[in-house]
DNA sequence: ACACAAATATACCGATCGGTATATTTTAAT
DNA sequence: ATTAAAATATACCGATCGGTATATTTGTGT
């Protein structure tokens, strides 16, 4: 979303500075991307959620500054808090930005499947390398805001949280699914496989990021596989 | 290690407040805890890091300021800094004591076990109810320090994958020696097992402490003892 | 074209940030 | 008891924090 080098071409063509560029790329993105539908002020908002959604995801809560925001929009601070009330806003905002990007990105995939296990197994192929699918940079905002905020913010735990019982709901009504069609064994506990199947991506995801070794997030997944086909 | 009950009598028998009976509990905890073994300087720092890595476990890096650690400790800007070159030098410290009180948990009741089956088993006792064993205040640090620190603070960040080389490590080679010992199959992957086993734990942290359910920690927990069993 | 309102930018606020220079106190050797 | 050094406390630094009051610009209905 960065002014790429088209933008570039018109920075040096014009002999114009940084800030002028970003104000003009403003311009034209909220142009082509922003028709009627949106007010001014909804658009803006929308344009402050998007920057910012990145930033919290990967400095996190307190490590994100308002003038990591003012940068990362291009806006001023007025424009910015006359959209929202505080940073809280704008991180809960963010937030389910980031939570609504990484699950259509596995709806996507989920609805293309017939049977519960291949539903399943989408999992697998999106988390083992997620770096190929549109999700949220600096990983999964769940795990990132969990952690973050287990402690220290209320309104983001219960956000964080909340994500997870969804999430969990999901799985579970699948397998509950795949119960009543036969095509998963009756003994199982759905919770139980939901909750330790969100458990294993996650910590895959956090020893993998920060390791660096995709090899370890692989291992996990074979784990997850051999889980489903279990089933 | 907060003043108890004893120095609350002080307190009110002296009619002091909250900083002095402070600086006298200090006094004391120096006078019994800290015999001839170390010299001053050394006393202090261990006293700043062990006063301390509850906080950066809880709050996190950029979540500690220098006021919390001068509150927690009860000492002055000053001896903190003659003590440690910046808040980077102690957030370290802090991460190795959080570790260690972590492993060295663990450690113990391992080596009361026998078999390699018995000892793995101890990461199902002492993380479904870790609130009963001498365990970091804050869950466990690999994965606050890896969620905050993989994009941000790179010697943090290398501290908590070495942490989880370490931990895989002496899984694995448990899993060897169970191999070895023909008590395990020949035909499993250690590392696997060791990376997956990791990724369970740390996903049921995540989950049962922002969710605040104890329950999910069991759920998975059970699959973790299933999954050794099934060694 | 004009006026009013909405949106954005500018300028500023006190508080706190991490860090340092210096003063004071404490420790330890003589 | 004296004194030099080590440790700790005090006072201060510029920068940045989140947030606000106000000025300016922009959009919109007439």
């Amino acid at each position: 979303m960065k002014p790429g080098r088209f933008f570039v071409l018109i920075k040096h063509f014009l002999k114009i500075n940084e800030t002028l560029l970003a104000k003009i790329y403003r311009t034209v993105y909220f142009c082509v991307v922003n028709l009627k539908h949106m007010n001014k002020a909804e658009k803006t908002r929308q344009f402050i959620i998007e920057k910012t959604a990145p930033i919290f995801n990967v400095k996190g809560y307190s490590g994100t500054s308002i003038n990591d925001m003012i940068e990362a929009t291009g806006l001023t601070k007025g424009s910015i808090y006359g959209n929202f009330r505080n940073k809280d806003e704008v991180a809960l905002a963010a937030f389910d930005f980031n939570l609504k990007k990484m699950f259509s990105a596995v709806q996507a995939e989920m609805d293309a499947q017939k049977s519960v296990k291949e539903k399943l197994m989408v999992y697998v192929r999106i988390y083992e390398n997620f770096l190929t699918y549109p999700f949220p940079e600096g990983g999964c905002p769940i795990l990132n805001t969990s952690i973050e905020a287990d402690d220290t913010h209320p309104p983001l735990r219960q956000k964080a949280a909340d994500a997870i019982y969804s999430w969990k709901n999901k799985i579970e009504a699948l397998i509950k699914k795949g119960i009543v069609d036969n095509e998963l064994s009756a003994e199982l506990d759905p919770e139980d496989v939901a909750i330790t199947l969100i458990a294993l991506v996650e910590g895959g995801i956090m020893i993998s990021k920060v390791t660096g070794k995709l090899q370890y997030r692989k291992s996990i997944m074979k784990a997850v596989k051999k889980m489903i086909d279990d089933l």
